[in-house]
Parts: C-alpha cells; structure tokens; sequence
DNA sequence: AATTCGGGGGT
DNA sequence: ACCCCAGAATT
C-alpha cells in the first residue's frame, strides 16, 4: 500500500537517522527535566482528573490564559463525580471566557460518564479515553502519558511544528493530519515509557517555548545542531493559506456577544444561561433578568438583520426566552 | 477534506 | 488586520 509521500514526491517524510534519533530520545527528555516550566497539572499531586480539566481548557487555548480557571475550577470540582453533579448554569459560567464553551458542556458529559462507567476514575486506555466525549485523538493519547505515565504517540500543533522541522526540514506541518504523518511520528516515540513521557511532554514544550510558529529561538534550542530547517536557512512557510472565516459580521460575533450578556449578569438575581451547538442546547431552568434582557435589546438595535439576531438568540437560548416573550423574541426596546 | 465551534494577546 | 493558540465534531 503507497502511503502520499511514494504517491506525491514532493512531500517527503524524512527520519532522523538511527544515531540521530537516539540523541534526541536522550536530548528532549533532558531538556524538559532542565527548563519545562512549573504547571499545576505537572506537580506530582495533580490527579489524573486535574489532568483531564487541562487538556480540555487548553484546547486552541494559551496557558496563560488557563492557568486561573483551572485552579477555580480544581478547587470547585476536585473529582469527576462533583462536576458531573452541578448545575449547567455554573459549569458555564465558571469556564468564564475560556471560549469554545462546549467544552465545557463536554467535559461536564464526560464527568458524567466517568463516573457512572469508570468508577469515578479517568481511564487509563487510550480506546476509552476516546470515546469520551470531547476527547478526540490528541486529548486521549495526553491523558494516557501524562495523567497516567503511558506511552504514546501525543501529536498536538507544536510537536507537529518542531518535527517537521528538525526532521524534515519544513517551516510548518502540513494543514491536516494524515495517517501517514502519525505513522511516521509514532515510529520516533522512545520505547520505553518513562522516557516516551517525557519525549511528548519535551517535544511540546519546546515547541511552546523555543520552536514557536514565528520567531523561533533556534539559539536556544537542544535540537539545533541537528536541525533540518535550520541547516536549511530556515526557509519561509510555503505558507498553506487556510483562509479564515472574517470575523466581524459573523453570527460567531455575534453569538459571543449574546454569549457575554447571559455570562454577565446581576450575580444577586437567579439567571439562565444557555449555549448551544450544532448538537443540541443545553438550558438551566433561571431566567433571565431585566438587564439582560435589554442588554439584548441593545444587541439587536445595533444588529441591522432582526431574523438574524432573533436565529442566534434562538439557537443560544431556546424556547426559553420565547416563553417569556410570547411574542416571538421582541425584546425590551 | 472542509467547516464550524470563542476569545484574547502578540505582531 | 492578521496570526496563533496542548483540537473536536460534523458534514
């Protein structure tokens, strides 16, 4: 069976050599004991649970902007069982501005699951972890090394990055994850497993720290001497392109600013907040107040497409709000 | 394989 | 303005 680089020559999937490799199987875990920076769910006493809550949040999400609500979070919910127990309403407010709140939803399924199939322990196998909701291929190859010391083939965007650089000499991994490249990754994962630990933890790491997307700090870098895009003169990105969705004018936009209104609120008075997905919505049984109501009406006297404002309100917030407002979803003016 | 799912900080 | 960030689920 070809696999796309014997298919497409011009994409080549070089390995390190034997003695290559080897130095840095010893070389990525030496540099994570020397400079990996102090993160809570690294300390010897974080649960595998604390653990799970991490990946989860720092899904498409900077640490420094996890650091705080996952220790609310811990301190709130320190096992699965407590997290599967509370109210939706204060899950979501508690993931604060975390974005993507569905993960948050998720993750409470998960604690849910967790606990009525797993005895209220994060599993250790890499199949469960995966059927879990909101745990896809790279969350469940991390749990298992780092929440439970297993080896693993941990490929998240800065272990792409810094592999596809030191090895085959390319500014950035191709757009999309192919078997191919986890194949090929997986085959430079060190054999033993305290040691392959370390390797996906280091290897991300140094892509967090030093091998970053922009200005890499290839001076400071354990693998630079062996480094094929270096060695190339670092050639510019042949630069992918994705082209991103726009921004303003969006019903994203504008979903985050309902969003920020059922977020916000007069903490003194019971209130709803709701989010949805493409796979359903999720509703506590509060109301909403007066100010949110006319933060609302606001929204939609500045939103110059009413049947736009009225699908996302809708989809954010359900039959709810259509209960309160008989009239369709007129809002306070 | 392509889209959609938030939000904020860096450049 | 655009890019990037410990991705996942759906179409």
């Amino acid at each position: 069976m070809p696999n796309s680089s014997t298919l497409n020559p011009s994409v080549r999937w070089d390995s390190p050599g034997p003695g290559t490799l080897r130095r840095w199987q010893a070389l990525i875990p030496g540099w994570f004991a020397a400079e990996a920076r102090d993160l809570p769910w690294r300390r010897p006493d974080c649960t595998p649970w604390g653990v799970l809550v991490s990946e989860i949040m720092l899904q498409q999400t900077p640490v420094v902007r996890v650091l705080p609500r996952w220790e609310d979070w811990m301190r709130r919910w320190p096992a699965p069982a407590d997290l599967a127990a509370a109210p939706t309403g204060d899950v979501l407010r508690a993931w604060d501005r975390l974005g993507y709140p569905r993960r948050a939803l998720r993750l409470k399924e998960a604690a849910a699951a967790i606990t009525a199939r797993h005895g209220g322990k994060v599993p250790e196998d890499e199949a469960e972890l995966r059927a879990l909701p909101g745990i896809g291929e790279y969350t469940a190859a991390a749990v298992a090394a780092f929440a439970h010391g297993r080896r693993s083939t941990v490929l998240d965007t800065n272990i792409r990055r810094v592999l596809a650089r030191a090895a085959r000499g390319e500014a950035a991994p191709p757009p999309a994850l192919s078997r191919t490249e986890y194949r090929w990754a997986a085959a430079l994962v060190p054999e033993d497993e305290a040691v392959s630990v370390r390797w996906n933890a280091g290897l991300m790491e140094l892509g967090a720290l030093v091998c970053t997307a922009r200005s890499p700090r290839c001076t400071a870098c354990p693998l630079a001497a062996d480094c094929t895009w270096l060695a190339a003169g670092r050639p510019g990105a042949e630069a992918p392109t994705v082209r991103k969705q726009t921004w303003h004018g969006t019903d994203r936009q504008l979903r985050g600013a309902v969003l920020a209104v059922l977020r916000a609120g007069d903490a003194a008075v019971p209130r709803g907040l709701l989010v949805s997905g493409r796979e359903g919505t999720a509703s506590v049984p509060e109301s909403l107040t007066e100010s949110q109501l006319e933060a609302l009406a606001r929204l939609r006297r500045l939103n110059p497409d009413p049947a736009r404002m009225d699908r996302i309100v809708t989809g954010l917030i359900g039959d709810r709000l259509a209960q309160e407002n008989p009239e369709g979803l007129t809002l306070p003016d």
